[in-house]
Parts: C-alpha cells; structure tokens; sequence
DNA sequence: GGTTTGCTGTCCGAATACGGCGAGTGTCTT
DNA sequence: AAGACACTCGCCGTATTCGGACAGCAAACC
C-alpha cells in the first residue's frame, strides 16, 4: 500500500501529512517527533492531493487563530484500545485540558490512566486529534511526542484571543 | 489475500491443494496433517484454476508411477532459513534419501541438523518439495508431518519399478 | 509534604523451551 | 567382536514467555 505525503510550514514547525490516499493518516512535527514513521521507499509525494490541500488550508486557518474545530476524513490505525483513547481525545473542547485520569474514565478503564498515557503517545494525528490538551492532574505538561516546548505553546496558542501572534513572539 | 483450494484423490490418501491463484504454495495429506493451515472463510474452492489443472495431472502421473520429476511454479512462504532448506530439498533425486545432517550441510549451517528437521516439518508442498526423502542418520524414518506411515509408502513407491501397486497392496 | 505501592495496555529485548538430529558412551545380546 | 538399544549432551532456528519501561494517579503510609 502506498503511503503519500507532503509537508506544510506553519508558525511552530514543519508538519508532515501523509495520507492511504482518501483518508488522513497521519500528522508529525518534523524535526525529532517521537514514534514518527520511518520513509520508505514505497513513499510517494503527492502536495495536490484533495485530502492534503483541504488539510493544509484548515491547519493553516487553526494557526491563525481562525479555526477550532477539523473537518477531515481521518484514519488511525491502532489496537482497539488505542482507538477508543483517540475517538475519545477528538471530544475535548479547542482550549480546554483534562487529566490523563479523567481521559481514562472517559474510555472505561477508569484505572488505565497509565496506559492512557502511552496510546496517547503513539497518536498519529497530532493537532487534528488533539493529544496536547491531556496534561498531568497536577497541572504538569509531563509529556509530549512532538516535545513538551511545543505542547506548551500548542496550548497557548488556544488559550489566547489573539490566536498565532503568541507564535510569533 | 484470497486463498484458492482444490482436493485430490491418491492411491495413498486426499490431498489438499492450496494456490494464491498464480503459484501453488500448498500441499498436505488430507487427514492430520501437522502444521495443516486452518481453512478460513476467505478461501475459495476453484477446481478449474490452471495451477490446479497441471498439479493434479502431475501427481496423478507421479502416484502412477509415470513421472519423476515435477514442473510447476511453486510459492513457498517461509524464513530465509527455512527458504534455503526448501530449496536444498528439490535438489534430492527421485528414490534418493539422505540424512538430516547432510541436509545442514548442503544448506551451509552444518551442524544445524536440529534445525533443519523443524523446518524441513515446516515444508508446505509436500511431494513435490520431497521432504520424505530427508531421513535420520541412522536410516531410522523418525518423522514426517504427513505421518511416518505415508512417509514410508512414498519411499516406496519411489523405490518400486512397478509405481503405485505397491500402494494397492 | 514526601515516598511507596498497585493498577493499566503495549512494545521490545532477553531468556526459555522445543523439536522430524547426531555423535559419543555404556550395556546387553548373539 | 559386532550389532542393537538406551541414554546423555551439544547443536541450531523458531515460537513462546517474561520482565521492564513508559506522557499517570490515588491511596496509604511515614
């Protein structure tokens, strides 16, 4: 199966999208994303296709401040375990945070808050699926694949009024 | 990936054909076959498949004793190991046998003889990959997946100028 | 306030177990 | 002597199991 992708600037970082073709398939933030896969030579890269340019228009809207909400054909492949940790990621709120405890009730294993922690982890959609707004139940950031420097400003970014100016600082 | 099959009646016992539609990558003695694989809904019987066609042809002149030698475009799955273990097997001559030590030999892992016994059990076309003709140091059978009865009568035939009346008996 | 402990799912490396062997003994028959 | 047989031990590639390590948290203790 071929993998396609392209790549996007944005205020923060370089993104890489790659995509089956129909569906988003995964979103990294380029330089050192934890868990980010290996390019291969079955990778080809596509910038025109419709599922990249609608993408791209909407992230670059969410970094000016202009977008809360995705509106994207997404498809992440994980255990069945991971999936319910992901589905239950895309309802929190743009600007809001929850625990990674309370993340763990919401998805049945009220106890999994560890292992929570870890599907989190490996979510291949960043941004889009909103992994950043899980913090620690102390307030703590704790974590982040694509670095906790950009978790922080992720979050910024969403809690000011001004949207992507914050970025620019 | 769709799995076709077909079965064949023998002097010696059913067998059952497996192909991925362009090669043949399966063949097994019908009843209590080790390492057999499990038929899945998504196999398919399709008696009329070209590869099917010339395998049972062959075998048929080969349980008759009319035929020495097989020519069909084989698929054989496995370790790079077990690959090279496959592919020493073919070059054993009809009504030939020799050791599990000299098998580890000609593979190039020579005192892999152990080993060479497990893969050879893992050899999926049985007959035409004549894994029956690999038998202990010391001329004793010890083991085939077919079971060591089938193994001996096989031996036989191949041994037998008459062919397969020695099967009828 | 700190520190410890138990509860979670997944991955990954290490350790283990398992054979379609074989060569080397030792014993017991002929 | 020489063969048949039982037993032990080293050898090898796989499959399976096992033990940590982690994007945490709360309760139970000093």
């Amino acid at each position: 199966m071929t993998t396609y992708f392209t790549q996007l600037e944005t205020p923060l970082c370089t993104l890489q999208l790659t995509s089956d073709g129909e569906a988003l398939t995964g979103i990294y933030l380029l330089p050192d994303h934890r868990h980010a896969p290996e390019m291969t030579t079955d990778w080809q890269e596509s910038p025109t296709l419709p599922i990249f340019q609608r993408a791209t228009a909407q992230l670059t809207e969410y970094f000016s401040g202009q977008r809360q909400e995705f509106s994207l054909p997404l498809a992440a492949h994980g255990t069945e375990f991971q999936k319910r940790v992901w589905a239950e990621l895309a309802q929190i709120p743009y600007g809001q945070t929850i625990s990674y405890g309370e993340l763990a009730r919401r998805t049945g294993n009220p106890k999994a808050s560890r292992a929570v922690g870890l599907a989190n982890g490996k979510n291949p959609i960043s941004i889009v699926v909103p992994c950043h707004r899980v913090i620690g139940a102390s307030g703590k950031l704790t974590g982040y694949g694509g670095g906790l420097a950009r978790k922080e400003a992720l979050l910024e970014l969403e809690a000011s009024p001004v949207g992507a100016a914050v970025l620019e600082s």
